[in-house]
DNA sequence: CTAGGGTTAG
C-alpha cells in the first residue's frame, strides 16, 4: 500500500470522526514498518487529536524521536481540540526548552485560539506582542485569530485595530470582526458590517445572530433570523439553531420555544446534543420544568453541559432533593462535574437547608474535581450559611475568602439578616454595601429596610437619595403573561387595558378574601414618602397583578398561568400571589429577574427566601 | 502532513 494511500484514508477519518479506523490504520503502517516515515508520524498526531482520541496523539506526540515545527502545532491543535487550552499555553514553553524550537505562524494561531477560549485578556496580548516581534507579524491568517480573541474577550476596539491591519480581508477575518461587535453590543457596527460582508453565508448569519443573542438583543436576533429565512438561507448546520433557542430561553417566551423545537424536528435537529442541551435549557428557562425533563431523560447521549442545565433547572424550580439525585445519577454515568454544575448544587442545598450537604460539595469540588472556587461560588456558600442562621460562619468565611465580595454577595447576606432579625450584623453589611456602585433596585430596598430596623433614619434617607438618582435610568417594572398565542404587558400603575374593570374588580374581591385570611400590606416595599393608604394603593397595582387578573380572566380554568417579570417580585406580591393560589386553586408560575417561583396552594417553591 | 470565522450550562 503506498503512503499517499493511506495519507488519503487517514483524512477521511477525520472528515467521517471515525477513531476506529485510524486506529486500524495506524496498526496496518506500522505492520509496514512505515511509522517513522515522511509526514505520517505528523499525520497520525493530527488525525488522532481530530478524530477525538486525545491521549493517543499525546502519547504519540511524546515517543516522536524528531519532533518539528508541524508536530508541535498538531499536538497544540489537538489540545485545543480536547478544549484544553490551559494545557496548550503550558505545554507550549517545551518547544524551546525541550526541542529548540521557536513558535511559526500556525504555532502562534493555536495559542491564540486557547487564551480566547479561556478569555483570558492578559495572556492574549503577551502572544500578541511576541507575535509582533515574532518574523510571521504580517500572517493574515493569524491576525484573524486575534481578531477573534479579542472580540471574545470583549474589546471589540481592539480587535478593529488588527482588524485593519489585515492587508487581505476575507469571510474569515470579516465574520470574526463582526462576531466580535455583534456581542458586545455594538449593533450598528455589527449590521454594518454585516451588509458590507464580502459573501452572506451561513456563517456570516451565525455570528450576527448568536452574537446579538450573547448581548441580550434577543429580539433583534429573532428579526434576522426571520430575515435569513426570507433570504432562503440552507441551515446545513445547526449551530445557529441553538442561538436561537438561546434567545427564546433569555426572553422566556414559551410559545416562540415551542415553536422553533417544532421547527428543528423538522430539520432533524433535534437529538443533536448542543441542540438537546440548549432545549433542555429553554424549557427550564420558560417555566416548563417538565418539558425539560422530558427532553433530558430522552436524549441517548448526555454531556456535563445536558447534566448541568437540568441539575440547575431543578434547582432554580425549587426541587432541590431532585437536583441532587441528578448530580449521583451524573456521577454514577460517569460525567465529570464542572464549576457550573457545583454551583447549581450548592444553590440547591441552599434552598432547602441542607447545610452540612453544601459545605461538603464546595471541599468535594476543589478536592475531588480540582475546580478553584470562583466568587460565584462563595456567594451561594454564603448563602447557604446565611439562610440557615450560621450567620458567623458566614462573616468568618467573608474575611477569609480570596475575593473582594461584591453586590450580590453582601445583598446575600443582609437578606440573611434580615430573615434571622440580625440587625447589628445587618448594619456592618449594609455600610459594605453603600459603598458599592448598586446596580439592582432590590438591594436599595434591603438596604433600606436594614437601616430603618435600627432606627438610623439619616442613613436610610441617604439611601433614599441614591435610589432617586437611580430611577432615571432604571427600566420600569412589568409583567408579561401569554394566552394561547398572544401575549399581554402590564406596567406598575393603573392601566386603561379593556378588561381595566373586570381586571379591578377581580382583584378588589381578592384583596377583601386575603384580608380575611389576615393579610396586611406589607408597604416596606414602598420606598416613597407617602401615607399608609397611598402606599397600599402603589402595591394593589404592581404589574404582577395586573398580569395574574388577566390570567385569572382570561385562561382556560385549571391551566398554569406563567407570567415573566423583568424585575424582582416585591415581598408584598409574594405574600399574595401564595395568598392567591390558594384561594383560586392554581398554580401560578412566576419568573422574576431572580428566580422561578410555583405557587401553588398557599405555598411557594423559593421557601420564601429570594 | 500543521494555523483563522459560527454552538450549549452560571
Amino acid at each position: 500500500m503506498p503512503i499517499s494511500h493511506v495519507l488519503r484514508q487517514l483524512q477521511v477519518c477525520i472528515k467521517h470522526q471515525t477513531p476506529s479506523t485510524a486506529e486500524k490504520l495506524h496498526s496496518i503502517i506500522i505492520k509496514l514498518g512505515l511509522n517513522q516515515c515522511g509526514p505520517l508520524p505528523n499525520t497520525l498526531v493530527d488525525v488522532y487529536g481530530k478524530c477525538g482520541l486525545f491521549h493517543h496523539a499525546r502519547q504519540l506526540f511524546e515517543e516522536m524521536p524528531h519532533r518539528d515545527h508541524i508536530s508541535w502545532a498538531s499536538i497544540l491543535t489537538a489540545f485545543n481540540k480536547a478544549s484544553l487550552p490551559n494545557l496548550t499555553l503550558s505545554f507550549f514553553p517545551a518547544m524551546f526548552t525541550v526541542d529548540q524550537l521557536q513558535p511559526d505562524h500556525f504555532v502562534f494561531a493555536t495559542l491564540i485560539k486557547a487564551c480566547a477560549a479561556l478569555g483570558s485578556t492578559m495572556l492574549g496580548k503577551q502572544v500578541h506582542a511576541r507575535f509582533v516581534l515574532s518574523p510571521f507579524s504580517d500572517d493574515d491568517v493569524v491576525k484573524s485569530s486575534l481578531v477573534y480573541m479579542y472580540a471574545k474577550c470583549g474589546l471589540p476596539d481592539n480587535a478593529r485595530a488588527v482588524f485593519n491591519s489585515i492587508k487581505l480581508k476575507n469571510t474569515v477575518s470579516w465574520t470574526a470582526m463582526l462576531s466580535g461587535y455583534a456581542r458586545s453590543g455594538r449593533k450598528n457596527e455589527a449590521m454594518e458590517m454585516f451588509k458590507s460582508a464580502p459573501v452572506r453565508n451561513l456563517f456570516v448569519w451565525t455570528a450576527l445572530i448568536s452574537g446579538l443573542v450573547q448581548s441580550g438583543n434577543g429580539i433583534d436576533a429573532f428579526y434576522m433570523f426571520i430575515s435569513m429565512r426570507r433570504e432562503g438561507v440552507d441551515i446545513v448546520d445547526p449551530l445557529v439553531l441553538s442561538s436561537i433557542v438561546g434567545a427564546c430561553a433569555n426572553l422566556a417566551v414559551l410559545e416562540l420555544g415551542k415553536q422553533i423545537h417544532g421547527f428543528l424536528i423538522v430539520l432533524g435537529y433535534e437529538s443533536c446534543l448542543f441542540i438537546s442541551n440548549a432545549l433542555v435549557d429553554m424549557y427550564a428557562k420558560c417555566s416548563d420544568i417538565i418539558a425539560a425533563k422530558d427532553i433530558f431523560g430522552r436524549m441517548k447521549t448526555k454531556d456535563v453541559v445536558s447534566w448541568t442545565s437540568i441539575i440547575v433547572g431543578a434547582a432554580q424550580h425549587g426541587q432541590a432533593e431532585e437536583a441532587l439525585m441528578l448530580y449521583d445519577d451524573m456521577v454514577t454515568a460517569g460525567v465529570k462535574p464542572n464549576e457550573v454544575t457545583f454551583i447549581g448544587l450548592i444553590y440547591a442545598c441552599s434552598h432547602v437547608g441542607l447545610v452540612c450537604k453544601g459545605r461538603k460539595l464546595f471541599k468535594t469540588m476543589t478536592a475531588d474535581y480540582g475546580i478553584r472556587p470562583s466568587l460565584q461560588h462563595y456567594t451561594c456558600l454564603l448563602d447557604l450559611l446565611g439562610r440557615s442562621g450560621h450567620l458567623d460562619e458566614a462573616e468568618n468565611l467573608i474575611k477569609e475568602m480570596p475575593y473582594k465580595p461584591d453586590e450580590p454577595t453582601w445583598a446575600a447576606l443582609l437578606s440573611a439578616c434580615k430573615h434571622h432579625g440580625n440587625t447589628q450584623m445587618a448594619i456592618r453589611f449594609a455600610d459594605h454595601l453603600v459603598s458599592l456602585k448598586i446596580e439592582d433596585p432590590s438591594t436599595y430596598i434591603l438596604l433600606s429596610n436594614a437601616y430603618a430596623k435600627a432606627a438610623m433614619w439619616e442613613q436610610v434617607s441617604e439611601v433614599r437619595k441614591l435610589m432617586v438618582e437611580m430611577e432615571v435610568k432604571k427600566e420600569p417594572g412589568y409583567s408579561c403573561i401569554d394566552i394561547g398565542k398572544e401575549s399581554q404587558l402590564f406596567y406598575a400603575g393603573e392601566t386603561s387595558h379593556p378588561l381595566k374593570n373586570e381586571m379591578l374588580g377581580l382583584l378588589k374581591e381578592l384583596d377583601e378574601e386575603m384580608r380575611r385570611r389576615g393579610y396586611v400590606p406589607n408597604t416596606s416595599y414602598v420606598l416613597h414618602d407617602m401615607e399608609q393608604q397611598e402606599k397600599e394603593k402603589q402595591l394593589f397595582w404592581h404589574s404582577e397583578r395586573l398580569a395574574v387578573a388577566y390570567g385569572l380572566l382570561k385562561s382556560v380554568p385549571g391551566t398554569v398561568i406563567r407570567i415573566v417579570k423583568n424585575l424582582r417580585v416585591c415581598g408584598d406580591c409574594h405574600t399574595v400571589l401564595k395568598l392567591v393560589s390558594s384561594i383560586v386553586k392554581r398554580e401560578i408560575i412566576v419568573r422574576d429577574a431572580n428566580r422561578y417561583h410555583h405557587f401553588k396552594d398557599g405555598k411557594c417553591s423559593c421557601n420564601d427566601f429570594w
